[in-house]
DNA sequence: ACTAAAGAACTC
DNA sequence: AGTTCTTTAGTG
């Protein structure tokens, strides 16, 4: 009998097998990839051929009897064999179920029939020739006509024919008809020719280290440590160009595609064949794009972090921009992290993985100092443009001066005269809203957000809004707490700012940008080209502001809060401050002028403002490092978090007591390795919809152990329990 | 003794 | 997840 083993695509943790099915005759051709429809107890659900094997005497073998597969799905296998290897090592790595790692490489989270669209083709019958142009009759102006422009362009849409004219030419068997895709696809193909530049020579010394491996087709892992400015993409191109020459293919991750739009711009403008996949895409678009992708006619996939889930083959390259960037970690099961999974796919490839950034995370530095990643270095911004000069404000001077504002004096003398100037300024704030939080002057309540218990943010719409879940309240008029009528309103998000700016430059054109003003598609490049286009002088928002883009006539930044991120109870605070501060900052002075940064801060000793401030990465890292190695941190452990849900408070609390106690006691037994477990903690939401939430936290040297811990607990299977390896937020 | 509700087991 | 089977708690 021939069965199939068939991972069933069910939104569950507790199933991580495969069941054996029956393959009926009329579905013999079925091959490991295909996706299927099988009964599964009572009901119709989705699953993945992981593998078909003819089992002589089936029947026998169970106790029960097999089902059979009732259809398929696609019109062939939707999985090659390397996404299948791909999403089994997630499955295994992250402790997910497979259907869940399985569903990464769909373009809808199940397999739903996504709407195709056709458009019939017309072309000449192979056996016709010029004799058959006399079998029409001359009155058939139409029909000849028709042949004739078949004659010259050998296909032509149906659209515009008529129906009558196919028709009859159909049937005598002069032409006939294909149906052919429709791929959609919203990026508009760019032809403006891009200059090319003569390299630096660090971009070229960059370029001939890694050349050797592609040429050599062998895995290898590379830190491209570039201040802002040094050119990283063009390296990226050069590499790009050569995997195309060697016949092979490349995929350019990088952060949020909203925010790259150059990126995405220059390798269009480069290569015919440049793919773009981002969550923003729907379902349909990016089921086309995968089609295209599996019939060879992608060359480069370019796109965030679901961009390595593509039916791509024989990749040579695999560039992780802006490595350090958070948003590669997926926050959602299975959490995986996209920097990670793409040195993995390197290695099935036999690829090259480049990380870049100007500010590379603490654990691709310290890679980079042993040797396990080969460094390469650019110091020297193109054209050898000065980096800004950045000073550094402390606001709680100002404060004492007097100056009540968000803007600093130095500040608005810096924006005063970059407009006198007639440049332009950006300004980041990392907080969006009008308020950032609402207070009782009586007795302290602070209003919060009735499902995860975080502090809600006053809008200048009149509404409360919390930033995790985005519910909506309006403000209350008197405190719930203890009815006193004095509520206040503190703190400054990107809306107040903008009030602010109105006041104290009444003059400026102002643009912000934000998660409010972005919310539509292609929103970040409208605000980005209107702003590039001179049509503002004063650009301010949210990180977002600062990431990716390079206008010209920018030679003010300031930074408002700069120590914000540092306050975040984490461990990486330091370095997302550090990162911050040398985003904005290269935003600055990138071409003829020098550019002037100014940081505002009530934290002017911290290491990352010093050493922001003084633009001093190596400096920054070595006293991070040092920091991580004391609290035993990444890179020196690895860190697992694992969150236990339950609608009782004490019922999630003693399940994860008791899981520390025999994680202290197996780990005493059966390793040497260095391993600290935290906890159990109430989580930073430490109540999302009447669970109660609490967390240990495992710092270890020995990943694989804490691996083997938690499946042999089956902590892997359970609803209540979530897994995350290698966590970016830690509480 | 009986019934309703909560938990556990199972899905080829 | 959704369904069914099993155990437990609640009722008079």
């Amino acid at each position: 009998m021939l069965t199939a083993q068939i991972c069933v695509n069910v939104k569950t943790n507790s199933i991580d097998k495969t069941f054996t099915y029956a393959v009926p005759e009329r579905l013999n051709f079925l091959c490991a990839g295909w996706r299927v429809i099988v009964p599964f107890g009572p009901r119709k659900v989705d699953g993945f051929v992981m593998s078909v094997e003819e089992l002589p005497g089936a029947e026998k073998l169970f106790d029960f009897a097999l089902k059979e597969i009732f259809d398929v799905f696609d019109e062939e296998p939707w999985f090659t064999p390397k996404m299948m290897q791909a999403a089994q090592w997630i499955s295994d790595f992250y402790l997910c179920p497979l259907s869940q790692a399985m569903s990464l490489f769909m373009p809808g989270r199940n397999g739903r029939k996504i709407s195709k669209k056709f458009e019939r083709i017309l072309k000449l019958a192979e056996n016709f020739s010029e004799e058959d142009l006399k079998k029409i009759s001359p009155r058939a102006k139409s029909q000849l006509n028709l042949l004739k422009i078949l004659r010259e362009k050998k296909e032509i849409p149906a659209l515009k024919i008529s129906s009558q004219v196919i028709k009859s030419l159909e049937k005598i068997g002069l032409i006939k008809i294909e149906m052919r895709r429709i791929l959609r696809d919203s990026y508009p193909k760019i032809f403006a020719a891009q200059k090319n530049f003569d390299l630096t020579s660090e971009q070229v010394a960059a370029v001939k280290a890694v050349e050797k491996y592609l040429h050599k087709k062998i895995f290898q892992g590379f830190l491209l440590h570039g201040v802002t400015g040094s050119g990283k993409t063009q390296v990226y191109i050069e590499l790009t160009k050569i995997v195309r020459e060697l016949g092979r293919r490349a995929i350019i991750l990088v952060p949020e595609i909203a925010l790259t739009g150059q990126i995405v711009d220059n390798f269009k403008a480069r290569f015919p064949d440049v793919a773009v996949i981002h969550s923003r895409l729907s379902v349909e678009e990016r089921s086309d794009t995968f089609h295209k992708i599996r019939g060879g006619e992608v060359g480069i996939v370019i796109g965030a972090r679901s961009a390595l889930f593509t039916p791509i083959e024989n990749v040579g390259l695999i560039v992780v921009d802006e490595e350090q960037d958070s948003s590669y970690k997926q926050d959602e099961a299975p959490r995986y992290h996209a920097r990670f999974v793409a040195e993995e796919f390197a290695k099935f490839h036999n690829a090259a993985v480049i990380f870049g950034s100007a500010t590379p995370s603490v654990e691709n530095y310290y890679r980079a100092k042993k040797g396990e990643l080969i460094y390469l270095p650019m110091t020297q911004r193109i054209f050898n443009q000065p980096l800004p000069q950045v000073e550094c404000v402390d606001m709680r001077g100002e404060l004492r001066e007097g100056n009540k504002t968000v803007l600093s004096r130095a500040l608005q003398n810096l924006l005063r005269e970059t407009l006198k100037n007639h440049q332009q300024a950006i300004l980041l704030l990392n907080r969006r809203g009008y308020n950032t939080f609402v207070m009782c002057r009586s007795c302290g309540y602070v209003v919060s957000c009735r499902d995860c218990g975080l502090s809600m943010t006053y809008h200048a719409d009149g509404k409360l809004r919390c930033h995790h879940c985005e519910i909506e309240t309006e403000p209350p008029a008197t405190c719930p707490k203890c009815a006193g009528k004095y509520i206040k309103y503190f703190g400054t998000g990107t809306q107040k700012l903008e009030q602010a700016l109105s006041e104290i430059l009444p003059d400026a054109k102002i643009l912000r940008m934000d998660r409010d003003t972005t919310n539509k598609k292609f929103a970040h490049k409208k605000i980005l080209e209107s702003f590039g286009r001179g049509e503002y002088d004063i650009l301010f928002g949210t990180q977002m502001v600062a990431k990716g883009h390079d206008i010209k006539n920018v030679t003010a930044v300031g930074i408002l809060s700069a120590d914000a991120a540092l306050n975040f109870p984490d461990f990486r605070a330091a370095e997302i401050c550090f990162d911050l501060i040398t985003q904005a900052a290269g935003r600055a002075g990138r071409a003829n002028f020098p550019g002037k940064v100014i940081v505002q801060t009530y934290n002017t000793e911290a290491d990352a403002v010093v050493f922001g401030c003084l633009q001093d990465y190596e400096s920054f890292a070595e006293a991070e490092l040092s920091n991580r190695k004391n609290f035993f941190f990444p890179p020196y452990s690895r860190l697992v978090k694992i969150l236990f849900m339950s609608k009782k408070k004490d019922v999630a609390k003693i399940f994860a007591e008791e899981v520390a106690i025999k994680f202290n006691s197996e780990a005493k037994k059966f390793s040497d390795a260095r391993q600290e477990i935290f906890g159990p903690i109430p989580s930073r939401i430490e109540k999302l919809k009447d669970v109660f939430r609490f967390v240990l936290l495992i710092k270890t040297s020995d990943l694989n152990f804490v691996r083997k811990f938690l499946h042999s607990l089956n902590l892997q299977k359970m609803p209540e329990v979530q897994i995350d390896i290698d966590p970016t937020v830690t509480n």
